[in-house]
DNA sequence: AAGAAAGTTTGTAATTATTCTAAAGTTCTT
DNA sequence: AAGAACTTTAGAATAATTACAAACTTTCTT
């Protein structure tokens, strides 16, 4: 299916991924094979701008987008992803995850309504006297989420 | 305090439940009848001051109290005083649940090695500047979770 | 380029936490 | 006491996620 083989193996990527090459390099630095499943999923992902993922949302687009990607796919991606720190995971609602596309530090708004959620940029919330953190425990992170309504 | 011993009318079950009048009351005024299983269950909750439980903890709980209270009263009970605003759900994990008996304002520490939750009193966090919600939304609730770990 | 090693994908089964159902039991009202 | 209303529960059903092992792809060696 694919011109995998032949000529200059290198070359050859570059040219037909002109788009995709700084996504290569990222999985590549990263550890990862850049394979036809994972550059589709992190064009998906990453292409848009920031952006707020379940694994399923994910493998619809995917599918929508006729690419054949189990979810078993998805799930190990966006995990290896996370790992990579390409992505975050954010737990907000019991028994889904979100994979946002933004790393840099910031925080969230919730609307419960629909289960979406907004980025708060980091400036834009100030974390007044945070207290010490217990006996020999360090920070890994500070996480506010603002869960909004319509109605009341 | 005062013994407000009214008439006959149920002072059996203001005898008998001494300790557990309080409790009684509570269920009642949120429209819950007192049954032994949400006595027993308010009892765990609440005597020991405040906490952190998920279902299945206080299901082994109870069995570790020789009380039988299936896992569905267990999820229903939890879900019921959470509705009656005697518990609060914290969301920190994806595919667990906790209840806090603590329901003033306030939020936590998250201890990822262990699952624990530690209180944050309200007043030890100070949120500057928070933004306003978007268009026609009303902020519900603000939820900080300090992340902390003991290893690196 | 060929072969081997290493890493990846995937269908499917398994797990986990939670919710649903409807029948049997309990509490409340009159 | 008797009926209405509510509650409990065993067990089935869901939903999201994870585990597995075989087949496949990419990368490394030669
Ligand atoms: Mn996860
Ligand atoms: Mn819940
Ligand atoms: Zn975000
Ligand atoms: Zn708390």
């Amino acid at each position: 299916m694919s011109k995998t083989s032949h000529a200059n193996a290198q070359a050859g990527a570059a040219l037909q991924a002109r788009p995709f090459a700084p996504i290569v390099q990222r999985l590549r630095q990263a550890g990862l094979r850049p394979t036809r499943q994972r550059l589709c999923l992190a064009r998906l992902l990453f292409e848009p701008g920031d952006r707020h993922v379940t694994a399923e949302q994910l493998h619809s687009e995917a599918n929508a987008a006729r690419v054949e990607v189990s979810l078993a796919t998805i799930y190990n991606t966006l995990h290896q992803f996370t790992e990579a720190g390409l992505l975050r995971e954010v737990v907000i609602e019991p028994g889904r995850s979100y994979f946002d596309t933004n790393v840099t530090n910031h925080h969230h708004f919730f609307l419960e309504e629909d289960g979406a959620l907004m980025d708060i940029p980091g400036e834009h919330i100030a974390l007044a006297q945070l207290p010490e953190p217990p006996a020999g425990l360090k920070v890994s992170r500070v996480d506010v989420v603002v869960r909004v309504t319509r109605g009341k």
